[in-house]
DNA sequence: AAAAGCCCCTGGATGC
DNA sequence: TGCATCCAGGGGCTTT
């Protein structure tokens, strides 16, 4: 489920109400991707200082320490004062005197993963090869366009990957390439600087957007308050199989790109 | 180094 | 109603 858009909101919906509490207790359900790394007692009497997020990934600052939360396809969280009695799905609770954060993650490929510090081994392995920061400051064209350089596998795919840029998943991946007017079949290192200077400024558009619209809730993704997000109502290609683009009224065409459907225009993405 | 496949897991939709 | 099949927001790991 989430990409980038619904992981800054489920951040930015719990980010100030859980800054400066302190951890009094954790329950762990079924196994998640990988094991927490510590004692969840350890964790006791902890602060949480604040929410950051790196590519998909919610860095929970504590001190000391850190949790590295991945949302994986099905994973939501919730954080309140009192939630409902926890279902079977949920697999991570952690309760603090300012509020309960417990993860709902049916499929279990999500992970709360802790670790001493960024620059710890385990957090290493986990954050160190992610690429640019999309809606940061630092998200240059040009970088940009010398990571695309490198590549020659299709451009749908290599944004996906997230070596070169995070955060950008299969909806917006497609999204994303529409904007920019680029087929997602082509080679990374064919685009030309001014291709790759509009399929640039789309990213950023288009997770920002999503974000404003509160992410997209296609099955059942909301924010930690529970609230949907509502991009999906606005997605030009995206599940849009068949139907007429919005631009120009072609039919919308899908297909497979490592084993993920890829949705366009052929019109309007012509090459 | 980079690309392509394979998995992890559950549940909902669709088709017979 | 029951059962089989396919598909789903991700990404680490192994193999080419």
């Amino acid at each position: 489920m989430p990409e980038l858009p619904e992981v800054e909101v489920t951040r930015l919906s719990f980010a100030d109400t859980i800054a400066g509490a302190k951890v009094l207790s954790l329950r762990l359900g079924k196994a998640l991707r990988w094991p927490l790394g510590c004692v969840p007692e350890q964790l006791i009497g902890r602060t949480v200082l604040a929410v950051r997020r790196r590519g998909k990934y919610l860095l929970i600052d504590l001190a000391p320490g850190l949790l590295l939360v991945h949302l994986g396809m099905s994973g939501s969280l919730r954080f309140a004062r009192h939630l409902p009695p926890a279902g079977a799905h949920d697999h991570f609770e952690m309760v603090t005197t300012q509020g309960t954060l417990r993860l709902h993650d049916p499929r279990r490929f999500g992970a709360v993963v802790y670790a001493d510090s960024e620059d710890a081994p385990n957090a290493r392995k986990l954050l160190g090869k992610l690429g640019l920061e999309p809606l940061s400051a630092d998200f240059d064209a040009r970088q940009f366009h010398a990571g695309l350089q490198r590549r020659k596998a299709p451009i749908k795919q290599v944004l996906l990957a997230g070596d070169v840029v995070v955060g950008v998943g299969n909806i917006y991946a497609s999204e994303a390439l529409f904007m920019a007017g680029i087929r997602p079949t082509v080679r990374a290192a064919s685009l030309s600087r001014p291709r790759v200077a509009k399929l640039h400024a789309a990213i950023r558009e288009v997770l920002a957007r999503a974000v404003a619209k509160g992410g997209s809730t296609l099955r059942d993704f909301s924010s930690t308050t529970g609230e949907n997000g509502y991009f999906q109502l606005e997605a030009m290609v995206y599940g849009r199989a068949g139907q007429p683009c919005r631009v120009c009224g072609a039919a919308i065409k899908t297909l497979r790109q490592g084993q993920r459907s890829t949705f366009y225009c052929p019109a309007c993405q012509k090459a």
